[in-house]
This record gives structure tokens, sequence and C-alpha cells, in this order.
DNA sequence: GACATCTTTCTACAGATGTAGTATATTTTC
DNA sequence: GAAAATATACTACATCTGTAGAAAGATGTC
């Protein structure tokens, strides 16, 4: 399932707390892009057409909820990044990680962690 | 500078050996998706009105060549997918980097190393 | 219960994208 | 130099995206 970029914004606020309305939504939304109500009330609509966010009434209100895992969806996007921007080459992706300081000294740890453990599994090569 | 999925494709076979007629350019990328001749020529005069290609005439033939670095328009690309996708979060790029398999030994090796190396220069905490 | 306030549902619309066909100009090949 | 093969320049068109207004229905408030 592909979402486009305001799809995303929308789908990371829901996630972090559901159900929610419409309204809720826009306030969990930490950047605030200033959208009209009825704009996230469509991009709601179409999500659901989409199938991955369900809409449940109550009352006058629609509550949603996302229908798809978080880590699938990312993991999918990532996937295709991969495949079209980065043409399947890691390297950017490590640089991005280093070098653009998006690790925090805890993450790194974590991370060379990780590597050993998979390392030592013998995970591919 | 945005580019769209079909975009970065063909941006990504210039890459690999300009200047380049359009024909040549088919012929580089690997995932044939069995676009038309002119298909590419459109995505071409788009990407030359978007300024990210340049587009050179000898006789008949257009030559075209990247006039954006690669590295810096994957690290912007990245940038984008890590804010809207990912939320700002780096957890799934690690997964992906070592559960998806997409290191061999030797590039988690190399990482490894940068990490180690990053630590050491104590860049952000 | 009339008025203000939300919500929902519909409709709209411009610009981006994927995907190419056509007509025309050029070059190559006998 | 006529026919075949190429390349270019234009035009086209359905979808998807971002963005929202308007109309109509539901609720809250005195």
């Amino acid at each position: 399932m592909k979402l486009s970029e305001a799809e995303w914004q929308i789908m990371n606020a829901l996630w972090k707390k559901y159900p929610a309305t419409a309204r809720e939504i826009i306030g969990q939304m930490e950047t605030d892009n200033g959208w009209a109500y009825t704009t996230v009330k469509t991009m709601l609509t179409r999500l659901a057409a989409k199938g991955v966010v369900g809409e449940e009434k109550r009352g006058n209100t629609s509550w949603y909820m996302p229908l798809v895992d978080q880590s699938s969806a990312r993991k999918s996007a990532l996937e295709t990044v991969f495949d079209r921007v980065l043409d399947g080459t890691v390297a950017p992706l490590m640089n991005f990680l280093i070098e653009e300081r998006k690790l925090s000294r805890k993450e790194r740890e974590e991370l060379i962690r990780m590597l050993r453990e998979s390392e030592r599994k013998g995970k591919k090569t």
C-alpha cells in the first residue's frame, strides 16, 4: 500500500494514539502544517478508501484507527526508497545514520550490539 | 529538488554513465520497466526543466548529463523519508540495515568501524 | 426551540506523475 | 535520392496529490 507524504503524516499521528477523531489527529501532529480541518478529513477518507485506516462512527463523529502495522508499512516504504532512490546501495544509509548525527550514543551502542549479534549469527555472509 | 520515483530511476541510470543519449539511458536501466522511448524522453525533458539534468545537442541527438550531485540528492531524499515516513526515528533504519540482510559481512564490518570512529570523536552525544 | 458550533459529505480544482501517440525533422542505407 | 530508421517536439490523458470550500445534518447552550 503506497502512501503519499501527507498521508504518512496523518498515519504517524494516528499511530501515536488511536482511535482518534479528525480533530485529535490534527492536534497530534507535531509539525503543524496548518491544514484545514476538511483537508485532514479528505485524507482520512482517502486512507479509509485505501483500506489503511478504519473508520467507526459513534454518534455523529467518526473515530479512526490504523489498519496496517506501523513497522511493516515503514519497512516497505524503506524497501522502495532503497530500490528506487538508493539504487540498492547501502552506503548512503550508513552515511546518513552516522554523518547526519541522527544517532545518540545510546543508539550507536545499540546498533553496534545488533551488528555484532548479526555477525555472530552469520546471517547472509 | 523533488524527484518522482520514475525520475529517480532515470537519474540513477544517468549517474552511472554520462553524458548519455535517451537510448543509452534506457539500456542502462537494470530494471527494464518496458518504458516507451518517448516516455523516457518525456521524463528527461521534465528533469531538464527542473534543472537537474543538462541537455546538449550534437547534431540531431540530445546528450544528457546530471546537474546535481548524486549523494546530495540521495541525502536529501533520505532526509525527507526520515522526517515524513519514519517520523524522525532511527530504529526502522537500523532494523532495515540489519534484519533485511542488506549488509554483506564487509559492509557490516565497515559500519562497525565507522560507528566506533564516530563514537571516539564523540559526535553528538 | 433558536442560534452557534461541530461534523460530515460532496464537489472542486490546479499541479504532479506515469505513460505514450503523432507528426515532423534528420540521418542512414542501398 | 528514395526508403527505412531515428530522434525530436508536441500534445494528450487518466490518476494521484495537496488543499479546501459549501451545504447540510447533528449537538450544545440559554
